[in-house]
DNA sequence: GGTAGGATGGGCT
DNA sequence: GCCCATCCTACCC
């Protein structure tokens, strides 16, 4: 199968911050566009104040405190649409938001998604322009990634991956945490305007 | 190379 | 009414 199995649910029903770095690899894959997850964040529950399920279930955050493998996707400054994939077990909340993908598959429709975007690079490296270049939107919100059409796969071939842990992006409160993961050395991650070919 | 500011609408107090 | 888990443009080195 193409980009290797859908991960099974149990991928999903681990600590948040197990799945924000297991994911790290994986690839994303939406009818003919795919790309590999090269970044992601942990959002907790509990504690954790810079996460939506902070203040409780409400009809937003339902999905977040619903069964793992799940997408729960949101508008964000009534412009953009962010993907977070659920993770824990049913009832516990605590997501991971999808912020960086280096594209695999599609990538002419995902320039044409995107057209201000000059290179690949540019395609998906941050969470409002990944989900323009899928083609994903808020009509996905709760639908099941080990179901379908939005699925992660498993990806080839690829070994461990090597993780850098930094802070959270673009939040106030709990910014010091170190909930922000990446591949190392991968110029398709966000908050650059790095245009080469390769990074360091 | 860099950054300041504006667009824009839903969720929650 | 205020706050955003953002992105793009204009403008300035």
């Amino acid at each position: 199968m193409l980009f290797g199995r859908i991960l099974p649910r149990s991928f999903y029903a681990r600590s948040t911050v197990e799945v924000a770095r297991g994911l790290l690899g994986k690839v994303l894959v939406h009818g003919p566009t795919a790309g590999i997850i090269v970044e992601t964040e942990a959002y907790l529950g509990g504690e954790d104040l810079a996460a939506h399920s902070a203040r409780g279930l409400t009809g937003r955050t339902r999905v977040i405190f619903g069964p793992p493998g799940h997408a729960y996707v949101y508008l964000i400054y009534g412009m953009y649409e962010c993907l977070n994939l659920v993770a824990e077990r049913d009832g516990r909340p605590g997501c991971v938001l999808i912020r960086a993908l280096q594209p695999v598959s599609g990538l002419e429709l995902m320039h044409a998604r995107r057209p201000g975007a000059r290179q690949p690079e540019q395609f998906a490296n941050g969470p409002g322009k990944l989900t323009l270049a899928l083609g994903i939107t808020r009509a996905h919100n709760g639908a099941d990634v080990t179901r379908g059409p939005l699925v992660v796969r498993q990806g080839e071939g690829a070994g461990p991956v090597e993780i850098v842990v930094t802070p959270r992006i673009g939040i106030t409160r709990a910014a010091e945490l170190p909930l922000r993961f990446l591949i190392a050395r991968n110029g398709f991650v966000s908050g650059t305007r790095y245009n080469g070919p390769s990074l360091r």
